[in-house]
RNA sequence: CGUGGUGUACCCGAGAGGCCAGGGAGCUGCCUGCAAAGCAGCGCACGCGGGUUCGAAUCCCGCCACCACGUCCA
């Protein structure tokens, strides 16, 4: 087996070799929990569902760690002024929430996103909160090697030392001197940084500050910065070098770029691969929190399936932009009918026990060659495609064993690209199907012997009715066959 | 300006010197009382200009346009 991904940092894809044996360890970025879920932070939760999914399959067992960002200046500034699930109150019974209280609330929005598009749980989920001493521990480790500093004024802050780190920049391939820190962080922090791109590792205290978001260091009560937390996470659960590093292409820098400097400044090895997923756009523009163009999950959800949404923001590459039009759905919802139409036709003619699904056995090589090519999962669902049709082929023809075959394949495949977690529209179950199940077929039964007289008028009056009601008739060589429509 | 990445038909979207991507939309046919579904086929492509080659969307050179990041971002 030759996986191979595209590595960020060497910018070449190249072959994947697990750092152990049979095992693959993955981190990557989850949210900061200030704000709603768009489709960008669940496209890219998809995408590494995807991979691990994949990885799964290739018989590693893997250990994924996505971290949750629950505190954070955003995270500070909105509690201060928002009044939260009392926004309805009376002014005078209003209540700012506390910041943690936000930070759940919000952290509990992404989990239900995730949750609802079949994204599987992380092996862990660790919260920067639970990992203050971690954090203490990395900052001491890079004073005592001389790559980080408190603050020269008396902020309380601990700053990263860029300079003294040759390596920093090599992530994104930047040169130290083509950086420039931001103009209103250089003229506020001067006084307090060797240089204007040292990045804070911790953050003094100030006043007018909740005192819940404060903890002890040696260095002075404060909150950690943002791109220590991660460094510090992973680590613990992963150690000091693992396989995969992940997130948005926008975390590149200077997210990654600072963790990456102050964990091998620390003197871990880190990261073996990077890799990034595209942006989701909207018209061509980045959805952002910040630009405001965002469209959540639960819009889409409103549009379209469970299913349909998740094969839409999975279909494209995860390097790819993924540009999101009002249509995109319609057409995403399309092909999944295909494939849920063959699915549906070829599951009521063939018997076979569970079994026999086994992925190992039943995913097309021209597949799985997909796959391994940095996941490739436009091509994958070519594959995907030619298999439903030749299914579709054999149910016409009556090869019952080509179309089992390909039935094996279909579910194999959308099983490991996360499309069955996310469960197909059910037929209606137990009592209330026999009961439709009675009255839909006697509809049927009278339409048939209508059709056998020639009245169409009469056969295509029940069919409509049906129709009006939800329920899609079709007539095949055996008869018609109902369903429920979908969405 | 620096770094990374894009540009493929009506839309989405793979591929990477010759040999079918795939999906959606459209058209035609088969099947059908009609419809739906399915199947078969059709049309419309590789940003622009050069070069290499028997052959270039693919390699090389030069342009153009667009996107992302450049200390808030998934």
């Amino acid at each position: 087996m030759t996986l191979r991904f595209y590595d960020t940092a060497s910018a070449e894809v190249r072959d994947f070799v697990p750092l152990e044996d049979g095992k693959a360890s993955v981190y990557y970025c989850g949210a900061t929990v200030q704000g709603m879920p768009h489709v960008g932070h669940v496209r890219s939760a998809i995408a590494f569902d995807q991979l691990t999914r994949w990885l799964e399959f290739r018989g590693l067992r893997v250990t994924v760690v996505r971290n949750v960002t629950d505190i954070d200046d955003k995270i500070l500034a909105k509690s201060a002024q928002s009044f939260g699930p009392d926004w309805d109150a009376e002014p005078s019974a209003r209540q700012a929430e506390e910041w943690w209280a936000l930070a759940y609330r919000y952290e509990q929005e992404f989990e239900d996103a995730y949750d609802s598009l079949g994204v599987q749980r992380p092996t862990y989920e660790p919260r920067a909160t639970g990992h203050i001493p971690e954090m203490h521990a990395l900052i001491q480790r890079l004073i005592d090697r001389g790559h980080a500093y408190p603050a020269l004024d008396d902020s309380g802050d601990v700053y990263f030392d860029v300079r003294s780190w040759s390596k920093y920049g090599s992530l994104t391939r930047q040169n130290i001197d083509d950086m420039q820190g931001a103009p209103d962080v250089e003229a506020q922090f001067i006084s307090r940084k060797r240089d204007p791109r040292d990045f804070a590792l911790w953050k003094g205290f100030k006043d007018g500050e909740p005192v819940t978001a404060k903890w002890d260091s040696p260095w002075g009560a404060g909150r950690p910065g943002w791109h220590l937390e991660c460094s510090a996470m992973v680590t613990k659960y992963l150690g000091p070098r693992f396989d995969i590093h992940g997130g948005g292409l926008d975390l590149r820098f200077p997210h990654h770029e600072n963790e990456m400097a102050q964990s091998q400044a620390a003197g871990d090895e880190f990261a073996n691969f990077w890799m990034h997923n595209g942006m989701v756009t909207f018209e061509g523009e980045k959805m952002s929190k910040s630009i405001g163009n965002t469209v959540s999950p639960a819009e889409m959800l409103e549009l379209a399936s469970p299913r349909v949404v998740r094969y839409y923001l999975g279909q494209a590459h995860y390097r790819s932009i993924l540009d999101y039009r009002p249509t995109s759905l319609q057409e995403a919802a399309a092909a999944v009918e295909r494939i849920d139409g063959f699915i549906a036709k070829a599951s009521a003619r063939i018997s076979g026990s569970a079994s026999e699904v086994a992925p190992q056995a039943n995913m097309p090589a021209a597949f799985i060659a997909a796959m391994d090519d940095d996941l490739n999962v436009p091509q994958a669902l070519g594959v995907l495609h030619e298999t439903v049709r030749a299914g579709n082929t054999a149910l016409a023809s009556g090869d019952l064993d080509a179309a089992k075959a390909a039935l094996y394949s279909v579910l194999s495949m959308t099983e490991v690209l996360g499309l069955d977690a996310v469960k197909r529209p059910e037929a209606v179950q137990g009592r209330e199907h026999a009961a439709l199940e009675v009255l839909i077929d006697a509809q049927l039964a009278a339409r048939a012997a209508a059709r056998a007289n020639k009245d169409w008028a009469a056969s295509d009056a029940i069919r409509d009715t049906l129709a009006a009601a939800g329920v899609v008739v079709e007539d095949g060589a055996d008869g018609a066959t109902w369903s429920l429509k979908r969405d």
